[in-house]
DNA sequence: TATGGGGTTTCCCATGATGGGAAGGTCAAG
DNA sequence: CTTGACCTTCCCATCATGGGAAACCCCATA
């Protein structure tokens, strides 16, 4: 099949599909006389490992880790379940940084009239902060 | 003072600070015969207040419409909490999403061994994942 | 006064993952 | 054979930041 039958049978644009050929995350595709690529099963199995790996956030360099560790058979299960656990560390380290941030800022919108005059403590603290925020 | 200086009292490097210039996101600063940059305690103040900006979330062009909105004496503090809301949101759903993803990734862990043999359900399902997964 | 070390300037390049778009070749249906 | 949808490569853009080179400047100390 053609770059954009696997396009859309995967959910990987045809642009990452060349993407991903081109950093050697996935092997180079056979092509045709007229140098269009053509994709087996196979080929669509890898890109719906990888789009997967990306959905859950990883990056194209853990997802290559991944993908390798899918194809060696003799691999050990903690070998990715230390990846797995690291990476969700990450991930929920970043979405607390993220929540804190909203914390934060609800806490100083809560403290803003939100009518028609000009004073809000929003616009106020972040004028005042000193560098280290001792108060937040 | 220098830039050397307004970055340390920042927290925001000199490279940023060039190229908040640059963008017009701060007024030129003025210069030595030297052509070097002279900060004064107002843009102090400013860069403060873009770092804080950037530290809870909010990217470059908002960060430059609530520096509108600080030097604008005259705008409602309902415009700003407008923004901030708006940003909170942003900022919750990116948090959830990637606890989501965490939560995922945690759940298919929870049944891999971690052990010495191969097999592993998080790898499994990376590869056999259809698109639009309904069991997530 | 000369020298050296540290600050500063501008300029270019890199990141990570993706999209946009141009210019040109190809395929299949009518 | 034409038309439109596909494919190819190549370059550029994003966002915010850092790295580094080459040149210049400033100040203190020898």
């Amino acid at each position: 099949m053609n770059i954009g039958e696997a396009s859309a049978r995967t959910g990987v644009s045809a642009k990452m599909i060349r993407y991903y050929e081109s950093i050697g995350l996935i092997a180079p595709a056979s092509r045709t006389a007229a140098q269009y690529r053509v994709y087996a099963e196979d080929d669509i199995h890898t890109l719906r490992f990888i789009r997967r790996a990306r959905d859950l956030g990883f990056s194209l360099e853990e997802t290559r880790a991944l993908l390798a560790l899918w194809r060696d058979r003799s691999r050990a299960s903690a070998d990715v379940k230390t990846l797995a656990m690291a990476h969700i560390r990450d991930l929920e380290a970043k979405a607390a940084e993220l929540q804190a941030m909203a914390d934060t800022l609800r806490h100083l919108a809560a403290h803003c009239h939100g009518d028609h005059r000009p004073d809000c403590p929003i616009l106020s603290d972040f004028a005042a902060q000193p560098l280290l925020a001792e108060k937040a």
